[in-house]
DNA sequence: AATGAATGAGGATTCATTCAT
DNA sequence: TATGAATGAATCCTCATTCAT
């Protein structure tokens, strides 16, 4: 085994081209090799820089999956917010909102993979991945719940429910490897609709 | 290798013991701590064995990780099997189908929590644990559909859906503490006959 | 992985005839994996006896290819002596020793491979593989010297120059898969004729 | 894993210096112990490094152990080489190669013991150690035959034989810890001249 | 800031040996 | 006698993290 000879430091002029880097290269090891199986030095390589450098980006190998984690979870909360908060009558948010999950889904497929390997991975707050975008269904469910426009039940569960068919549709929908099918979308929206809205969902804005 | 004195061994009348002891064991660990935080001799401190004796019943730590989701997988698939095919209406069944499944959960609370960390464990056959619930689920979709009990869709994808559902409402619930509420399964054969069944899946048997 | 209920215990008419399979299982194991690959266990197996019962002929695993080794190195000594015994001259002898001990060797070709694969195996005495059958041929190599059958040396030396010779020849041969050219011996002869013997040694008796 | 805190690292000046002391701990643990009852832990400690260090420099044990042993093969064929090329005839020129061929020794004495200890031990390519110094002597056999200045006679078994030879002397001799001794290499030269060199030899350049 | 050598605890797995049955 | 379950020390190797350069 050939020992290398250190090399020069470079003096980077974009230091976020280095987080770039590490976030890319640490999205397609643990997609690819899943977290445990990818350590930081293989994360440091492929991203061309020392291992050193990754902590002074990230403090833990943990800290590292948690940032990526709730980035995907921002992406899908914003959108969904955003989605929701268009006019319109409930059933065409509803609609709205399911394209634009796949819309995002579509844009993080590697990182949605991760979140999905990785389910056991607790924030400090104790909460999990996921909870945020749960917490937010919850938020619109109830929202929709006291106009008339969802039917009753309880919000959490309700929620969890909304959210499993979500990552239940998305999940297979990747492996399946058909990420153009936008019928996955509508389809989504339609059980959506029927499990949950009711029939003046149509009606109310 | 230096030469090794054996301490004393105890012949245990039922060997079946020790292959719970582990099994227990694992389910404890594993579901408290992560598959990947618990060592194998972790395992069998808990279980009060020896670290060798627990390779006797498993080859490996991830094969008997998988035997334990299995066993989980079984006790699903078997009972939704056969509380499918109960007589009685598609609506009825469906029902009926919810409850067994949260008895199930609760018969298997540590370990569904445990095959809910570990999706990415694939199996020999490259399937991933809840693929032969989700596979159930679509063979059930596809004979509801075809009688007109269940909506027309793709059917891989409304069992994913479902399967996220189920995954869903039995998660959270899981989390949120309370197993003893019947009503969870209520709500979710809800959602299910609402946003799965035509309405003449009340009628048709 | 599923476990074995107990068999019952056999009594063997002859207890030899263990002694025997067990022997067989590791010379071919040993010679086929390496002493320190292959596991008491997988002896038990291959000889058809439980592990404990190899302990009942062998105190440990190295005592076990102890003795193994021994039986080869009895093997060629007593053959080398018997030939050496011989009546005719000292080449003659030699001649006919060359061919005992590529006999000796055609009937032990695994034990032999044995014997070269594990050279710091070393004995209680001291001793090592191949010392006796070296110390033989010192023994002849002075008496031959004594009476002008082979050149002045260093008996030690030259023992063991002749015996490299010899195991060169044999392990060599081995690898190469000849064990029926007999000119194999005729060479080794020739070569040992010219090296250590004097022109005399063809009279001389 | 559990998070691990390392302990203060010290920077060497001379990067070689650790290979240096890795090899030289592995040298005499395997000389004293025989490869399989050294741990890498072991030789560690002995080279005063930390285990980890060890595999920065050698992939695996055995990697170790063959970097070692071509090591003194390369150090036997470069001599033997170099010796043959030298100007006089075929019997000076094995004359100075059986000398050289002991000053190697001398200098390589416990990787020595080690080559011979582990004749098992198989390269990537197949071949065994030993087997490029045996190759080299068949080269000079060649062509000494083709020119008439060593017995005809099989190039490869000729080889082993001579290889077995040169074995049998320098591990013998290893073992009676003289390695002064001089007369070794006389004496092996005297033997493989007369074995495999003819008259003419002496005239033959 | 950047580098990557060094650390060593930790983990999966093996296996010689014992001894209750 | 024979069996084989049980034991647990020992081993190879990995990798998160630190810090001298």
């Amino acid at each position: 085994m050939e020992i290398q000879k250190p090399t020069r430091a470079k003096r980077t002029r974009d230091p976020d081209s280095k987080r770039t880097a590490i976030y890319e290269a640490a999205v397609q090891l643990f997609t690819d090799q899943g977290y445990e199986n990818v350590s930081i030095a293989k994360i440091a390589k492929e991203a061309g820089i020392a291992v050193g450098t990754v902590y002074r980006f990230h403090d833990t190998k943990l800290t590292l999956l948690r940032a990526m984690l709730e980035g995907v979870e921002d992406a899908f909360v914003t959108r969904m917010a955003s989605d929701w908060a268009f006019e319109g009558t409930y059933a065409e948010r509803i609609e709205g909102m399911c394209h634009g999950i796949f819309e995002v889904a579509e844009d993080n497929l590697n990182l949605l993979k991760l979140l999905n390997m990785t389910t056991d991975v607790m924030f400090t707050d104790g909460s999990l991945p996921g909870d945020r975008i749960q917490n937010q269904i919850r938020i619109m469910y109830t929202e929709a719940m006291n106009v008339g426009a969802s039917h009753q039940g309880d919000a959490r569960m309700m929620a969890a429910i909304a959210h499993g068919m979500v990552e239940g549709a998305i999940v297979r929908w990747m492996r399946l490897g058909a990420p153009k099918d936008i019928d996955a979308a509508s389809q989504l929206a339609l059980v959506f609709k029927d499990g949950f809205m009711t029939k003046e969902a149509s009606q109310l804005t």
